[in-house]
DNA sequence: CGCGCGATTGAGTAATTTCAAATCTAGTGG
DNA sequence: CCACTAGATTTGAAATTACTCAATCGCGCG
């Protein structure tokens, strides 16, 4: 019994104690240790993720063996490759624990189940899902707008928690920059 | 009656004429010429906007007037300012008509009466959301890991479509490129 | 103390941008 | 049918920016 899903999806629908044990139900607990892996490329996908407590990244590495995020996740976030768990297509990400983990994982049966079952859930992940997309979209003006120095600026100002839990190097890849670039950056701030 | 919002909505979920009919009651008309404005920048934005024929951008313009575009829309798209809408906050977008545009428009209030009225219109709304945010992470991967030039060609592939209803200039404002980089880039393919 | 990882610094290089000018194209009116 | 114009595209050259590669530094930990 979480309470901490629960708090989370009651940020935007109510749920009665019997309401929340369903839903709950259908979640399984998972704990990783830092540096283990939650997905790994080229595999299916079959659960999304709710971080109860630590911090993950999830990357893409290219054919020269560079690294890029594509999103952290820390408490109260969602993560999965949902590339690959809506479409069952297997992952092109790896998602790796940057600190010690404690998920609750839900397939997609099982998430379908939820919101088939739960009109107020399935306006609870309607909801989640906008805010997302608002912001990617966020991310996407960032990378086509901005210099490597705003955009370092802008995550410090956005994330000033990651900063304090995250290498340079990670935030450099996760910024499109190199750590070189993000190096000289940060002496001029 | 909208022909095409009807056959967009039934790729998802099934309804019946009487569902539809009052889906459809909560849409209005609207259309617009080449050029004209839908949504301006600073305004309050009270729609979002189904896509019936035509083809629309939507821009971000820099301090130094210099143009980007956050996303295009054509025929069966979703388009408005998202942050806007779903925070009610000023627009900092601008959605313009790239030709003769016919749209469909719904305010928040109907949007969500729709919602809640309707568990499948909730349902199709999650569905279209998680698919438009695995594709913004598609966006956001490619401006991180490729060159301008397979920027350019992973575009041709996607949207053979927009390349030829769209000016270069305009792909290259999408692209994140300069439309001289993207001129130099075209003559080697 | 020494190892190892992350961060920093320097020098040279590669890629893209910027600014300016030239060229091409489609549509308009004579 | 042709000339003209506005907009889009292309080309050139210089300047800027970030990258790569290599070396060094700094700190925590065994």
């Amino acid at each position: 019994m979480s309470v901490e899903l629960r708090k989370h999806i009651e940020e935007i629908v109510t749920l009665n104690d019997q309401e929340f044990e369903i839903i709950n139900s259908h979640f399984k607990s998972k704990s990783l240790k830092k540096h283990q892996y939650l997905i790994q490329e080229d595999e299916a996908v079959k659960n999304i993720y709710f971080v109860v407590k630590g911090l993950l990244k999830a990357t893409y590495t290219d054919i020269n063996g560079k690294e890029y995020i594509i999103q952290f996740a820390m408490e109260n976030w969602w993560i999965s490759d949902f590339q690959a768990f809506y479409n069952n297509v297997k992952s092109i990400t790896n998602i790796s624990c940057l600190e010690n983990v404690e998920l609750l994982s839900v397939t997609k049966e099982n998430l379908e189940h939820i919101c088939s079952e739960s009109h107020k859930m399935e306006h609870f992940f309607r909801v989640k899902n906008s805010s997302g997309y608002v912001a990617l979209q966020q991310r996407i003006l960032s990378l086509l707008t901005t210099s490597p120095k705003e955009r370092f600026e802008q995550f410090t100002n956005q994330y000033p928690q990651l900063l304090q839990r995250v290498s340079k190097t990670i935030i450099a890849a996760y910024l499109g920059i190199s750590r070189e670039t993000l190096s000289r950056l940060s002496g001029k701030l």
